[in-house]
DNA sequence: AGTATACATTAACATTTCATTAAGAAAGTT
DNA sequence: AACTTTCTTAATGAAATGTTAATGTATACT
């Protein structure tokens, strides 16, 4: 019937990695093994996965590295950080780049389980749609989120910073109406402060700079609730 | 800025809670605090929250109990618990009945925070059914709230202030009808006091200079009462 | 190692928006 | 008439936003 969900696990102890490997696959998930942040990135992209497990002590590129990486290409994919006792730093890290959770070695291969069952039953994520569309044409401009590229039909083409284009992104999708700030700040910055407020009017200014090529398209602002991408 | 989140917390040590509900308080969530699981579940009942952290070892009626009673009202709401020692048994009940984390105890509050930040920026999957009304045509008006943008069928459009918004949001919402003063003074101001009464009274002049574009709209006023948005 | 580059954050100051309060006039009530 | 409530405009101070520049902070390059 439905087939089984499928994890990536990367974990450089190659002892811990079988046990564990095999001890998912005995409870019906589809495991796939890497044993490093390289190996990882390359099976992420791959194939598809329901959830990652991450360790974040790991040689050559390390488990938050990775999860960085992930998260560029995927911010909804669940990921779970396995890390050495009371490493506190990496675990607050961990979570500012978008973990679901953590465990902390030795822990307790039911508890994981339970984790893992309690995350893969939320709602499925509704934005199906979301997921695949990168590109998009909105007054003069044509713009690849991929590629980070926003083109002038006439003449430039911009280079964006990861930042300017997750923020332009979320403008776009939601054209002509309001994106607000708490929704972008948490979806982009991971928090929503007084700093990273500022941070995202610095990023919205950029952007102003950039649409003002095409001197029909605004992005207001809505005071205290956030901004809109609009054409007049 | 936005309204702040609301946290139930049930923890039975009142120095414990006391403390925990300080810092959660200072990091900008209203809190509200329940000694046990009996007065937890009233409190639960009374008002809305948009999480709950449950201490399981209670007297009277423990945390897992209390979860049980909590998710057949409602099965959304997060709930973290929070459990003396690694006592496994409790933690994998809990997630048996929906919890999304838990804590051993004593725990970072550092981390406590990452997790609460990690769970409220989760889809707001809440109000999917009731999908709130935010436009309006009356008179010779749209009148969009959640762009706050009243505009005129020939002419102008005016960017409405927050107030100004709720209040014009609330009289369409009673079109023809009194609005009773207290009503949208306890709505809109959270208190009703002369000075507050005196301030809506500005908001309502500012909302007759608007509407007088359409002469056949009036705000009248019930002497005593409150107000009335009106056509002729 | 040092240096260049790209990027994000923080600082600083200007500007805008907003809610409240004051104050005097007008209208309603008894 | 005496009193209360409402109406309206303007003044004030606080908060949010706009913008440019300076400061960090990684990473790649030499």
């Amino acid at each position: 019937m439905k087939s089984n969900k499928s994890i990536l696990l990367v974990e450089d102890d190659p002892n811990f990695g079988r046990i564990l490997k095999d001890y998912l696959t005995i409870n019906n998930y589809d495991v796939s093994l890497a044993v490093n942040g390289i190996e990882g990135f390359e099976k992420f992209n791959r194939s598809e996965f329901d959830l990652c497990i991450l360790d974040i002590m790991m040689p050559f590129k390390d488990g938050l590295t990775l999860a960085r990486e992930i998260r560029e290409v995927n911010d909804v994919i669940p990921l779970i950080f396995l890390t050495a006792k009371n490493l506190k730093d990496d675990v607050l890290k961990g979570y500012k780049i978008g973990a679901d959770d953590y465990l902390t070695k030795p822990f307790d291969s039911e508890i994981l389980l339970a984790k893992i069952k309690s995350i893969l039953n939320r709602k499925p994520n509704v934005n199906v749609e979301e997921k695949d569309v990168f590109e998009f044409d909105f007054g003069d401009f044509n713009f690849n989120s991929k590629l980070r590229i926003l083109t002038h039909k006439e003449g430039e083409s911009y280079k964006l910073s990861p930042k300017e284009n997750q923020l332009l992104k979320m403008l776009v999708l939601n054209f002509d109406d309001l994106l607000p700030r708490d929704i972008a700040l948490n979806k982009i910055w991971r928090d929503a402060n007084y700093f990273t407020s500022r941070s995202m009017d610095v990023y919205i200014a950029k952007l102003r700079k950039y649409l003002d090529k095409d001197k029909s398209l605004k992005i207001i602002n809505v005071h205290g609730e956030g901004f809109r991408l609009m054409q007049e």
